[in-house]
DNA sequence: AGCACGCCGACT
DNA sequence: GTCGGCGTGCTC
């Protein structure tokens, strides 16, 4: 048998299966999906397993045989091999690349090669200290070990190893080993408690003790744990096993994050007719297992998840199983925890907190069968299930959805082609839908496979939406109010501050950041390798490149002028807090940014601080918008909505009235009636008003008027091609002969038209240009982006584009970056 | 990506 | 005369 093998090497001369012989021993293991290691150019690489054949691709002699089988049950189901092709072609990524993204970090293993002795050596003399340290080393040493500690005797150890007077051997080794933890266990075989107790000394209290509770509990117990609930140290369970009155075995341990935590069970809700019409219609999808997708459009507070858990039970009781996406930032304990409670430990979390051992643990909950419900952020589209039935994707607009690192994927666009795999339903759900899947699902239903609108448009127990306040602080600034904060914002939260009520203020701070200028020469400290300002750590008091990491100091004068008027731009919810310490003494404010959630777990635990009423006031950046919910909070107030307005981003306005209408939703969602305060200098900006009167539709239409003038999405889609270098003018020459050939091959197929020809089939390219960050890590970089529209494959056009500049001969290092979708092209 | 093979400058 | 520089090319 031959395995076709995917190597890890992600080049893309390597970027394609390589022929294996199967050892016969292995046969009966190997499957589909397996993680091997094997041979490759003179050393030992992992690799995925994509194909078993019979036939050979080369002359069969010169397969080599598969080293080592890496893992007792495949990480991949055959499906995802599958959509990782899938992923390579529309991402322009490798297929390791997809492979990789696919399955937990814990799995990516890396070559480990060990130096042993070979024939004795006569006239190639090793060093003797060497031979003598491995000799004494069991004869046997890793190499990253002899390299650290005889890095001089490294050409000798070549020179050995050509000889033979050394011999090497590689295997895979896995970042991380299966957590195993010695239990104590009763023997198969015992006696009787009390033939037991006769051979133990009468006088040795504490063994007796144990052995009678471990006959007591009957149920193995982990060492430790034993110790901890009976007393009894681990030195006197030693004699016992010594005895073979009980046994020690080292056993696998699932970490599980959540498994000191208890969960109130809840029950399903009676739903409200709005959701029960929803419901139906998910219930339906399920039911006639096409891979529909669905936008579920409900505004904040109409009872989106109560609807997404009983979907989830419908799914789970026709035996399927269900994926839950959330973004990151939204999966905080109060989520986990309505999950948890309706399905228990049928749940498994994966989330960027957790360590790459708990979450390897999560998956494994996943791969073993014993979770049916995977809830996570973007990654967890990848939840090793065998049959899917139903995918949620919840705040289906979030930008968090989309991998900024290749394979640049977007988990929206994965879920919808692994539910077609899966014949599952997908649901996405929002109260402020992206414009792309608000297209696709309003298009008029030609095609049975267009996406349905499910709307929800009233809120549970038809409380009213928040009135929100729109103050101009142009006016402000003509009545002489200087402040950060408007009258009406002022007086909001001092009546908050007397009611004992609770408020959350939004620093909307995108496109913003903590600098450092000269107030007398205007200077601003750049990055050395990088276009881009330094941004101001606080706390280390030093400046920091977000792109290359570069780092320095923070002067104390102009290293230009040597004025000592030096402004640092702190963070901006800092000069917010100072301010209302100022307007409000006494006030408590917890301050949520990068700055103060950069620890562990700091995020929950200011929300939790928050939510016990430990604080008046709230003060964050986006992160204070998304999905939380306390009763006490009856006032939201934005600080400025207009700084992620004028950003260069076509998305800019979305952006901006998602984040309004996010935030606004916080204020009164249970008895307390809430109320919103928008500051702005452009109150007249349809993004605001429209987020102000609550009306999705209307932003929409006005967008979407803007979009088509434009030529942006959804009235066509965006690849965004980044190429960087070292020297400009090579780059300059070798972007421009990128370009032409991606205008070449649309030529040839026949599509090369403006976005404005009004042909149903139509592509563009525009560029190069340098890129918006001109220079990055000391590599200039320009960028080309393609417009197309129709049933194009632009992805296979930008593959084919770069073949004569990444295949023959050696392009002189030009890097290529592609994004497909991008969300940002600025 | 590595690593090996291969053809030109500064050293014992 | 050799060691080693990294350009080019291959890895089942």
């Amino acid at each position: 048998m031959i395995a076709k093998v995917i190597v890890d090497v992600p080049s893309r001369q390597t970027d394609r299966p390589f022929d294996y012989e199967v050892p016969y021993e292995m046969q009966e293991w190997l499957e589909l999906g397996s993680r091997v290691g094997v041979p490759f150019g003179g050393r030992v690489l992992q690799g995925f397993v994509i194909d078993l054949t019979e036939s050979a691709s080369v002359d069969r002699t010169r397969l080599k045989p598969i080293a080592e089988l890496l893992d007792p049950v495949p990480p991949l189901l055959p499906d995802m091999i599958e959509l990782s092709r899938w992923m390579s072609d529309k991402y322009c990524c490798s297929w390791t690349q997809a492979l990789q993204a696919m399955i937990p970090a814990a799995l990516k293993g890396k070559e480990e090669r060990q130096i042993g002795l070979g024939e004795p050596d006569e006239e190639y003399g090793l060093p003797a200290e060497l031979k003598e340290w491995i000799a004494n080393s069991g004869g046997l040493v890793k190499l990253d070990a002899l390299i650290a500690k005889y890095p001089q005797h490294l050409k000798a150890v070549k020179h050995a190893l050509a000889k033979g007077t050394l011999t090497q051997q590689s295997s895979i080794k896995d970042r991380l080993a299966v957590r195993k933890v010695l239990t104590v266990f009763l023997p198969e075989s015992r006696l009787p408690l009390e033939h037991a107790l006769e051979q133990v000394p009468a006088r040795a209290a504490k063994q007796r003790e144990a052995l009678q509770w471990m006959y007591g509990r009957e149920e193995p117990i982990a060492l430790q744990e034993l110790a901890q609930q009976t007393g009894v140290s681990s030195a006197s369970i030693k004699p016992l096993v010594e005895k073979g009155l009980l046994e020690l075995r080292e056993v696998e341990k699932e970490r599980d994050p959540y498994a000191h935590r208890q969960f109130t069970r809840t029950s399903p809700l009676p739903l409200t007719e709005g959701q029960r019409e929803v419901f139906g219609r998910i219930a339906e999808a399920l039911d006639a297992r096409q891979g529909r997708t669905m936008l579920l459009h409900g505004v904040t507070g109409s009872g989106k998840t109560e609807v997404y858990l009983q979907s989830i039970q419908y799914c789970l009781d026709q035996g399927r199983q269900a994926i839950v996406l959330v973004p990151e930032i939204s999966l905080t304990p109060q989520m986990v925890e309505r999950f948890k409670g309706r399905f228990g430990d049928a749940v498994a979390v994966l989330h960027s907190r957790l360590s790459s051992g708990e979450r390897f643990d999560e998956w494994r909950k996943i791969r073993s069968k014993k979770a049916q419900v995977a809830i996570g952020a973007r990654s967890a589209i990848f939840a090793p299930f065998e049959q899917i039935g139903l995918i949620i994707i919840d705040e289906e607009h979030e930008s968090s959805y989309k991998q900024e690192e290749s394979p640049k994927y977007h988990a929206r666009d994965v879920a919808v082609r692994r539910a077609k795999q899966h014949g599952a339903a997908v649901v996405l759900g929002s109260a402020t839908p992206s414009l792309e899947s608000f297209a696709a699902a309003s298009r008029p239903a030609a095609n049975p496979g267009a996406s349905a609108l499910l709307p929800m448009p009233y809120r549970v127990g038809g409380r009213p939406m928040p009135p929100v306040e729109v103050v101009d602080m142009r006016e402000e600034l003509r009545a002489g109010n200087r402040s950060m904060f408007s009258r009406q914002l002022h007086a909001a939260l001092q009546e908050r501050l007397e009611r004992g009520e609770q408020s959350v203020l939004l620093l909307n701070r995108r496109g913003y950041s903590t600098f450092v200028m000269c107030r007398s020469c205007g200077h601003t400290a750049a990055c050395p390798h990088c276009d881009i300002s330094l941004t101001f750590h606080q706390k280390s008091r030093v400046l920091r490149c977000h792109y290359c990491g570069h780092a320095e100091g923070a002067p104390a004068e102009c290293p230009e002028c040597g004025s000592e008027h030096i402004r640092y731009f702190g963070t901006g919810t800092q000069r917010v807090e100072e301010e209302l310490a100022k307007l409000f003494p006494g006030i408590r404010v917890i301050r949520m940014d990068v700055d103060t959630t950069s620890e562990k777990h700091a995020h929950e635990k200011l929300l939790k601080q928050f939510g016990d009423r430990q604080a008046d006031v709230l003060l964050g950046t986006q992160m204070v918008a998304k999905g939380l919910d306390f009763p006490y909070v009856t006032l939201v107030g934005v600080i400025a909505a207009d700084t992620s307005l004028h950003l260069p981003d076509f998305r800019a306005a979305e952006k901006t009235f998602q984040l309004l209408t996010q935030v606004a939703g916080r204020a009164g969602r249970h008895e307390l009636e809430g109320e919103v305060v928008i500051q702005t200098y452009t109150p007249e900006h349809y993004a605001i008003t429209t987020a102000q009167t609550h009306d999705y539709a209307a932003f929409v239409s006005e967008e979407l008027r803007h979009r088509s003038v434009m030529g942006y999405p959804p009235y066509c889609r965006l690849v965004l091609v980044t190429m960087s270098h070292e020297q400009l003018p090579l780059l300059s020459t070798v972007s421009e002969r990128f370009a032409a050939e991606l205008r070449e091959l649309a030529e040839h197929e026949g599509v090369l038209a403006p976005l404005g020809s009004g042909l149903p089939r139509a592509l563009e390219v525009l560029g190069p240009v340098a890129s918006p960050i001109a220079r990055m890590k000391d590599r200039y970089r320009f960028q080309c982006v393609i417009k197309y529209r129709g049933s194009i494959d632009a992805s296979a056009i930008v593959r084919r584009a770069l073949q004569p500049f990444t295949e023959g001969p050696q392009q002189k290092g030009i890097g290529f970056s592609v994004d497909v979708d991008p969300q940002v092209i600025l």
